[in-house]
DNA sequence: TCAAAAAATGACGTAACGTCAAAAAATACA
DNA sequence: TGTATTTTTTGACGTTACGTCATTTTTTGA
């Protein structure tokens, strides 16, 4: 279905919206962020802003919906990596960093998202998309741990369903992205590298679960090496030669 | 040092205002939280509210630093705890979740205080303590870790510093606690027991190391026992019988 | 008892939210 | 092309909460 000029206008209008929400976001962060600034700085008055988004919370979650959505086709991307699924899973934990560390202040916003009382704010819509994105990248690593456990890679744990494996992951990826986000020093503590220590973490954590091929250092390596020249070149590039 | 009668009544009411603040913050959220509002609630003016607190944020982290010190006297429990230093790190991790379930919101709530923009509100003096409070938390795990590795009941790892490894487990233990409190239908995607899966992830990391004795189920269950009915039975009795 | 010091108050200035009647622009139609 | 109608944009307005500070009230102490 085409849209008219008009449609066209307002469509870009409310990406060119979005895109200095993100900008004053990025550069000053969320409490900062203002109706009136975003008006401001598009050159229109508020109303034409309260036109496109209902309030503030509603830009936000817009914008947490479109870096979702580029982390499914990651997830998507680290789950078709032509390997097996313990590689798959290591994958899509080092896109989920790869991800935070792209986009500007991901992880914060994601936070601010999830705090008391914003999703009641919220438009209907903009909040179904949002669970179903969710859902869909939670649904996406356990279909993972599934196929591992069909594949006969992983062996069906007696304490631990395969959600709840998911969990335990997604914990720990989630946290660690948190407390790097934080403004903790964690250099001061003796942490040198918070992704590499956060990715060794999940690996004991496959080797606990007796996850088959269990860890090796080479092979370590030589995934990283692939997830950094093939699988995610193009996104690594965007920040050069570390992680 | 002893007070005279108005430095009583001050700290009194400083308290008072604390409490009023977390029974608000409860009921309603943060956001919900206003200097009147607590002023009305005490049945004082908002005046002097404000020379108790310099702003919101100040009463945030004050009610964060009580919770931490709670924390941070379970933490020094569990680091006594008569057996070996895997188990004591099991009740480390066990600690932090039950202070979680005890209290109201504290993970909401430090939460917000790790909000950009939070810390630049608030008084040196309330920082500082914060920051005492979190590098005792951190120093008194990384300690576990370190006489474990004296201990030779965890081998020196090559690739993750004793740090790492307290980073790791960190990460693991506010992750799940994040999620648990954030408004996701856990169970929905199928998790039985958050605590318990992540609880159980973390012992897949602690097996992952190799950290001696290895996992043992009898074992767990003895070691949850334990902790039940001594080393945090007031606690657990705060919250009835579950976890 | 009363003057000086200390503490409490709430009116005030400011900022941001979200609304809505009026103004401006776009469109339709003669 | 000129006017009527619809759509869009605008910013003034009402509201709420913050944080300040001059004024009022209470306490203290001589």
């Amino acid at each position: 279905m085409t849209m008219s000029r008009k449609q066209r206008e307002i469509a870009k209008r409310h990406t060119l919206f979005l895109e200095i929400a993100r900008q004053i976001m990025h550069e000053e962060g969320f409490h900062l962020l203002s109706m009136e600034g975003i008006a401001e700085a598009a050159e229109y008055s508020k109303g034409t802003v309260y036109q496109h988004f209902t309030c503030k919370e509603e830009i936000l979650v817009q914008l947490c919906n479109q870096d979702m959505g580029e982390l499914l086709s990651l997830f998507q991307r680290a789950a078709e990596f032509d390997s097996n699924n313990r590689d798959r899973m290591i994958a899509v934990f080092y896109a989920h960093q790869l991800w935070s560390c792209i986009g500007d202040n991901r992880t914060d916003m994601l936070q601010h998202l999830s705090m008391h009382g914003v999703r009641d704010k919220v438009t209907e819509s903009s909040l179904k998309q949002h669970d179903e994105l969710e859902t869909g990248l939670v649904g996406l690593v356990n279909s993972i741990v599934e196929q591992a456990l069909e594949a006969g890679e992983l062996k069906k744990q007696k304490h631990l369903l395969a959600p709840e494996i998911v969990f335990g992951i997604w914990s720990l990826s989630s946290g660690a992205q948190l407390l790097k986000a934080s403004e903790l020093p964690l250099n001061e503590f003796g942490i040198r590298d918070a992704d590499m220590s956060s990715l060794r973490t999940m690996l004991l954590v496959l080797d606990g679960l007796d996850w088959q091929p269990l860890h090796s250092e080479a092979h370590l390596k030589k995934l990283l090496k692939q997830f950094r020249t093939q699988l995610f070149a193009e996104e690594v590039n965007q920040i050069g030669p570390d992680s």
